[in-house]
DNA sequence: ATATCGATTATCT
DNA sequence: GATAATCGATATG
């Protein structure tokens, strides 16, 4: 089976306990324990009855800080993504629809919280893991987070600037 | 092109 | 019982 690989183009910070908009706010529960645990780790939530989605710890253990990854740019693996998202391809115009959003990245990598959440990103011996490739990002613009209720003026969300794998280009 | 709405369940109040 | 770090379908301009 091809490895599925994809670059970080977009994502949002979530600060922990003092972030009225993040998980962590309410405290440690049984969901959200990874948030306090050491960096590097997947904290990965069900959401909407419907969609799985991807957070890797920041903060040292006992502290939650959190980066949720909005959207991918697919490298390799495309068929696997398409298939795992019920979804046929036209041609590259339609790959940003495999990883243009939290939930889908989540579906296109076949990430659930049984099997995810937890592992060591850090690791290249782990089944989900991040790397550094050498690329090198060349302007990165910031808005407001999408899709809170809390705290929605913060300008958290992070993206490649001119990245056509972006969910929305501005906001 | 943008706008609205239903789906579906873990978690918290 | 209400809500949610969303998506896809449908309606409307």
């Amino acid at each position: 089976m091809t490895r599925l690989t994809a670059r970080i183009v977009e994502v949002e910070a979530y600060l922990g306990e003092d972030d009225p908009a993040a998980h962590a706010a309410a405290g440690r529960t049984l969901r959200n324990a990874v948030l306090f645990g050491p960096a590097g780790h997947a904290y990965v939530y069900f959401i909407y009855g419907n969609h799985y989605c991807l957070n890797v710890s920041c903060e040292f253990e006992g502290r939650a800080g959190s980066v949720l990854f909005r959207a991918l740019e697919p490298l390799s693996g495309i068929e696997e993504m398409a298939a795992a998202r019920g979804i046929e391809l036209r041609g590259p115009k339609d790959w940003p629809k495999l990883t243009n959003g939290p939930g889908r990245l989540g579906q296109a990598f076949g990430i659930t919280r049984s099997g995810d959440n937890g592992v060591d990103l850090t690791s290249s011996q782990s089944s989900l893991w991040i790397g550094d490739d050498g690329y090198r990002v060349r302007g990165i613009m910031s808005t407001p987070r999408v899709g809170i209720t809390k705290a929605t003026e913060m300008p958290l969300r992070y993206f490649v600037k001119g990245n056509s794998f972006v969910s929305r280009p501005a906001r």
